[in-house]
RNA sequence: GGAUCCGUAGCUCAGCUGGAUAGAGCAACAGAUUUCUAAUCUGUGGGUCGCAGGUUCGAAUCCUGCCGGGUUCACCA
């Protein structure tokens, strides 16, 4: 049993023994200004039981002392009862934490949920906004492990639509068989740049037309190369073989690049669904929609459904046309999900600017009477945005993912190799190392935002690897392991048991962080919050080095003490593992 | 204009199921290394928690209004 509910089930004894009330009873962590671990306000109380805050939180403090083992000792100022744990209480919890091979991790619960994420366009490369939407995926899908769900990983790739006619388009005209081996290019990057041209080209010629008199609106819609990739669209949709063709080899190219960078930067998928498979999905849906009268007719034929009773408004759902729009296939998709696996969640991870999109789906889903409306959550997370502003790719203000992650590399080597503390390392364990630091100060710069909150990419702070950092952590890690080694070369090992010692403040306070883990992993998964995760790491690190700076394990001369600190900083580099693996970080043996 | 999210130290962010004197990191300054990894640690300075009301023993936290910013409100995706 953790600390934290021994202790406030011995409080809610106390006060139904003292008081005759029954109060759910809620601690806090004792501020650093005073002495004591715990706190217990009992404010709440005086009205009700018309005792001054003092005496009550005395008479608690006496009924602890008398009736448990729990209270070493204990101080009232105001309303607030401090209370410092008894050395055995932390001898406890840490034995508690050792043998628990999967601490922090709840029992499975035999329910699965689906996060999809990352979600390409496959008509340019990645940039540091899929970073931060895979690395928040990623880790979401390990937090809901951890909290005892099963997770499907997928990504759905937009592979299809006008967008990607106009890399097609413009590399049919001006790419002279270019392919990636030809030109030494990514594929994604190849596809990226044909974009970039069509767009170039498109804009030339709609000033040309506005030159000739054409209102701007018009020019967009009469400019011969938007005509050109409009009809490449139509074609694609009759399945004309050479714009197949085309389209297949492009995109192929596409995932290729995509999938290294994937690779590259450990992130993974159980299923991924194609739009090119799922575009015409959802129009059953709006038959059966109109059917049982959720939907309506307009008069030129186009369906919509009226949400204003749940404060949305009107939305279209299928054009006059009979034609999908955007909604209409995810209508299908979601179906589809539900229908594909067994699942009770469905978690989409897409930026905040498709709220008001994901707040109609789920208000439709919920009329159309499907069970699983209520299981459904967007993962809204805010935009990247850098010094300048905003990322936009035709201004080239666009920081390409493949090229952070090589620039960060090439930081992490330089910042290492100046240490000098690897000079015996080969050099394919050299290079696991700086990737790994590299990934580590990129993940853990974004993931350590509230996923809300738009947040801001300084390039200068996202390459540090000193304070509230990932390397920080990697680094308590590696000093910690360090230590553990030089401790098995006299023959130490850090005891899965360790008896009762005195104990001192850094000690106390770092099994009070320890303790601590599970909440985080369940606030977390409760929240689908890896910020919850990485500002717990820190902590731990934090406490972590506090400790080793002040106190010297292997200088101390009591075998108990030297294994009993040994047993506590082994459990700090596993949990240090265990919680950055949660957000997709790897930590070194050695750094 | 409607909806929605956000506003905390010079900068980047925690804290937000109401609790003590609002915390970290960076930057600035002053210290610590014959000692297990100084990617570290210790200390100093730095705040009308956007503004104004309200709720109460108590508000950065909850409510209302206002100010400032983002996003969105397509027969685009």
């Amino acid at each position: 049993m953790n600390i934290e509910s021994s202790l406030k089930s011995a409080i809610k004894q106390a006060l139904s023994a003292l008081f005759q009330v029954e109060e759910e009873v809620v601690l806090q962590p004792t501020k650093s200004d005073f002495e004591g671990n715990y706190t217990y306000v009992v404010f709440p109380l005086v009205k009700q039981l018309r005792k001054s805050p003092a005496d009550i939180a005395n008479a608690i403090a006496d009924y602890l002392k008398t009736n448990t083992n729990y209270i070493k000792s204990y101080n009232v100022v105001q309303g607030f009862l401090n209370l410092v744990l008894a050395d055995e209480v932390w001898f406890n919890t840490l034995n508690g934490i050792l043998a628990e091979e999967s601490f922090g991790v709840l029992p499975k619960n035999n329910q699965s949920v689906m996060v999809e994420y990352s979600s390409p366009n496959t008509n340019k490369p990645l940039h540091l906004g899929h970073l931060r939407n895979n690395f928040l995926g990623f880790s979401v899908s390990r937090i809901l492990e951890a909290n005892g769900y099963d997770v499907v990983k997928t990504c759905l790739v937009n592979d299809r639509g006008v967008h990607i006619c106009k890399s097609m388009w413009a590399y049919q005209q001006f790419g002279n068989g270019e392919t990636p081996e030809s030109s030494g290019l990514k594929g994604d990057h190849l596809a990226g740049k044909y974009y970039v041209i069509f767009d170039k080209h498109y804009k030339v010629e709609i000033e040309a037309l506005v030159k000739g008199g054409l209102s701007e609106e018009e020019a967009k819609k009469n400019a011969p190369a938007m005509k050109a990739v409009q009809e490449m669209l139509i074609k694609w949709e009759q399945g004309d073989e050479e714009t197949i063709a085309l389209w297949r080899k492009m995109n192929d190219w596409v995932f290729a690049g995509f999938n290294e960078t994937y690779q590259k930067i450990g992130v993974s998928f159980d299923k991924t669904y194609y739009e090119s498979n799922t575009y015409l999905l959802g129009k059953d849906i709006v038959e059966e929609g109109l059917a049982y009268g959720v939907f309506f007719k307009k008069d030129n034929g186009s369906v919509w459904i009226d949400l204003k009773e749940e404060g949305l408004d009107e939305k279209l759902v299928l054009r006059a046309d009979g034609t999908s729009v955007y909604i209409t296939q995810d209508l299908g998709t979601t179906d589809l999900k539900f229908k594909d696996y067994n699942i009770s969640k469905a978690i989409w991870v897409v930026g905040n600017e498709q709220d008001y999109h994901f707040e109609v789906l789920f208000a439709i889903m919920k009329k159309l009477g499907r069970n699983y409306a209520d299981g459904c959550y967007h993962l809204s997370y805010g935009m990247v945005e850098l010094p300048q502003g905003k990322m936009k790719s035709r201004e080239g203000t666009v920081v390409d993912a493949d090229d952070l992650v090589a620039e960060m590399i090439e930081t992490a080597e330089v910042t290492t190799r100046e240490r000098g503390k690897i000079d015996d390392f080969t050099k394919e364990e050299a290079d696991a190392l700086f990737r790994m630091i590299a990934l580590g100060a990129l993940k853990y710069f974004l993931l350590k935002v509230d996923p809300k909150k738009k947040m801001l990419f300084n390039p200068a702070d996202s390459i540090s690897f000193e304070g509230n950092t990932g390397p920080f952590i990697q680094y308590t890690h590696a000093r910690i392991c360090s230590i553990l080694r030089k401790a098995a070369s006299q023959g130490l090992e850090a005891s899965s048991k360790v008896k009762v010692v005195d104990i001192n403040k850094y000690e106390s306070d770092l099994i009070f962080v320890l303790n601590d883990y599970p909440n985080a992993v369940k606030k977390a998964g409760e929240e689908y919050e890896p910020s919850a995760i990485a500002n717990y790491v820190y902590e731990l690190a934090k406490s972590g080095n506090q400790f080793l700076q002040n106190v010297y394990v292997m200088h101390e001369e009591d075998l108990g003490k030297k294994l009993f600190r040994l047993a506590l900083i082994k459990s700090v580099s596993e949990t240090i593992r265990k919680a950055t693996a949660l957000l997709g970080i790897e930590v070194p043996n050695r750094m």
